[in-house]
RNA sequence: GCCACUGUGGCUUAGGGGUAUAGCGUCGCCUUGGUAAGGCGAAGGUCGGGGGUUCAAUUCCCCCCAGUGGCUCCA
């Protein structure tokens, strides 16, 4: 007999050759919930039989790891449908990912209409109901299951020794190379629905082989497959580019290009703002301003690197008279030649040198996305020239600012990644890797005495140092990168950056830090208004103050309202039109001032306002003069809560 | 750049081989009003651009352009 001990903290005791969904079963009934199950910590299939004693957790389909076992055997459902479908598909890989799951095919690309007949096919073997037999073979046994495929023996080749062997499963007439574990069979996967299609590189290498990727989602029940769309429903009204077009805050025409959007006056006051903000903060820091031309002659980017390691993203030369120029994609070959204009001495250091402006980046047309991604980026950016020894503290207080702002602004949800070069692909990189390990080694060790919690991610630095990389999720779930923090290793060898140090003598092991702890202008703005959906808090709001009348005769009454207002910087506007009161607020709730005042006969009488929040709840006769310093002071403090209703 | 999809008045959208819906918005008139659609009326579109098929194309086909999702890339 097997002693078997589950959750419920008791042992129990099976015959030997007993399956895993058995126990289940028998423990917690037909209807438990659970897809497959942890033996002793090892994720198994129902199918899996017991010959020894061990512990047994059932892992339920409602629960993160039963969705991802859901998702990877959803794939498996896809792949047969396809293959039955169109018999010249060669599966590759199908893995589960967040929220969903894919599979790329070798095949002619496919559209909706295909994946219409792909999810019917896929109903039909779920009607089926199919079982998911794990098989276990020898690795020539599995060569010749596979013979017909390359991509799986390619990933024999790679990933399973030559002579280990592995499993495959199988389904019906389909069978698939895999490691499991699956769920017992295709019933499970009633609640899924296709979501789209992609091209995709086989190995995600954009030399190899285009193949097409399916993707969908898999649930355990209609409640959940239900709650997700809905709450894509949801994510959508976030959108940066839906509110961006109500509120006007940019607009992109084709006649201008595309990625070259246009701030409109609403947007321009939000990226003041957040540039007033950057300033003040900086002038704290320690840092100087300057101006750079945005063009610059090949010399300097040949100095730099960009030509040899960022061609690509930058827009094609202008030949001009006296040589060819190019639009700066980055301000650091031009700060480090601020930094070489004159002699500098340890005195000096660390030196930060900001720029408020816009480099233009030649990004792939298919990449543009709003303002999330654009040609043109404005960006609050500097770079910090300092010695070894300052590097910490430098990183630390940039570190730092980030965390600032983001609280400043409300943000919660973001995470850091220690972006690293790929010595696989040096060609992307200044190739000095003695320099690469020892900077990102400095960098590791400065995150983890700062204490701060990162990922990290190979194949992500700079083509001149590694990073620290702020992420964040966009309102659909994509992620970006958005603040920066760059070590560059590379810049004082190429621009002879140098100082005098205590002793008199010429130090040349000056380091560049490049940080831009705003992101860009275009990609906050992009975020700040699908995190707050367009309700910004009050200092960077548009429209801080929508004056509404309830009548013509109180237009007076609302005209000096709006002039103390403006007496105290306060951004207001009136509208005192012939219009209902209720009409009036269903039009101006568009642009979500931050409050909207209504003043009518009791208001006027006595010098008070009627305030009315975003969510409508209202604070009606207050003086103006308290309404006056309340919205003041909330301006002054750049407070992220509104707090006057 | 690659794959798929989409493109109809300022915005949201119906339609689909016989030059086109509706709502919001705009404008005018009525209404003088108290918190997310008061009433009536009007203007506004070479159906993204260019070719082709056809007696006839906004609709079908091809090529561009732009947008959306994804891949690659990246702030």
């Amino acid at each position: 007999m097997l002693k078997i001990s589950l959750p419920d903290g008791l042992l129990h005791e099976y015959a030997s050759g007993i399956t895993v969904g058995e126990i289940v079963r028998n423990a917690y009934g037909k209807k438990s919930g659970a897809v497959a199950a942890l033996v002793s910590g090892e994720e198994r299939d129902f199918s899996y039989v017991l010959e020894q004693d061990c512990d047994i957790e059932p892992i339920l389909g409602e629960t993160e790891a039963g969705r991802y076992i859901l998702r990877h055997s959803c794939a498996h459902l896809l792949a047969q449908a396809v293959v039955e479908i169109y018999p010249e598909a060669q599966p590759t890989i199908g893995p589960p990912i967040e929220n969903g799951f894919y599979y790329d095919f070798k095949m002619d690309p496919v559209g909706d209409e295909d994946l219409k007949k792909i999810e019917k096919k896929m109903h039909e073997h779920i009607r089926a109901n199919h079982t998911l037999t794990r098989e276990e073979h020898d690795n020539e046994t599995l060569r010749g299951m596979f013979a017909k495929n390359p991509f799986k023996i390619e990933i024999m080749n790679d990933k399973i020794g030559m002579d280990v062997g592995s499993s495959a499963y199988r389904q019906g007439n389909f069978v698939d190379l895999c490691l499991g574990p699956h769920v017992p069979s295709t019933s499970y996967l009633r609640w899924f629905k296709l979501t789209g299609t992609s091209q995709a590189y086989w190995k995600g290498d954009s030399s190899n082989e285009s193949l097409v990727r399916i993707y969908g989602m898999c649930f355990y029940s209609k409640d959940e497959l239900r709650e997700r769309e809905r709450q894509i429903e949801e994510a959508k009204k976030r959108d940066h580019k839906k509110i961006g077009k109500e509120m006007e805050l940019y607009m992109i025409d084709e006649m201008i290009g595309k990625g070259l959007p246009v701030w409109l006056p609403n947007g321009e006051i939000l990226k003041s703002e957040i540039e007033r903000f950057a300033i003040e903060t900086e002038e704290h820091y320690g840092y100087q301003r300057v101006t750079t031309p945005v063009l610059a002659k090949r010399q300097l980017f040949e100095a730099s690197g960009h030509l040899p390691h960022y061609a690509d993203g930058m827009y094609p030369p202008m030949e001009m008279d006296d040589g060819t120029y190019y639009l700066k994609a980055m301000n650091c070959p031009m700060h480090h030649l601020v930094y070489a204009n004159k002699k500098r001495s340890y005195r000096d250091l660390p030196l930060r040198i900001a720029e408020y402006g816009t480099v233009y980046r030649n990004e792939l047309s298919g990449t543009l996305a709003g303002l999330l991604r654009v040609r043109m980026l404005s960006m609050n950016d500097a770079h910090i020239y300092c010695t070894i020894d300052q590097v910490a503290q430098e990183v630390g207080s940039n570190v730092k600012m980030v965390q600032d702002y983001y609280a400043a602004f409300g943000f919660e949800d973001y995470s850091f990644r220690l972006s690293l070069w790929d010595p696989e692909r040096t060609e992307k990189y200044i190739d000095q890797p003695e320099n690469w390990k020892k900077s990102e080694d400095r960098l590791r060790q400065i995150m983890d005495d700062l204490g701060v919690v990162y990922t990290e991610s190979v194949g992500e630095a700079a083509f001149y140092g590694p990073k620290v990389d702020i992420q964040f999720k966009t309102a659909l779930g994509r992620e970006e990168s958005m603040s920066t923090i760059q070590l560059d290793f590379a810049a004082k060898e190429r621009f002879g950056l140098s100082y005098m140090d205590e002793n008199g003598n010429q130090n040349d092991e000056v380091l560049v830090i490049h940080r831009a702890p705003l992101s860009t202008h275009e990609r906050f703005v992009a975020f700040l208004t699908e995190h707050w959906m367009g309700n910004f808090p009050t200092w960077i709001s548009p429209t801080q103050v929508q004056i509404i009348t309830i009548s013509e005769r109180h237009a007076d009454y609302a005209g000096e309202v709006a002039s103390r207002l403006r007496e105290h910087k306060v951004r207001v506007e009136v509208d005192d039109s012939d219009s209902t009161i209720g009409r009036k607020i269903r039009t101006h709730r568009k642009m979500r001032p931050a409050y909207m005042l209504i003043i009518g006969d009791g208001e006027a009488a006595d010098g008070t306002v009627s305030i009315r929040a975003r969510n409508g709840d209202q604070r009606n006769g207050v003086p103006l003069e308290d309404f006056i310093a309340g919205v003041t002071k909330e301006i002054k403090n750049r407070s992220s809560k509104l707090s006057l209703v």
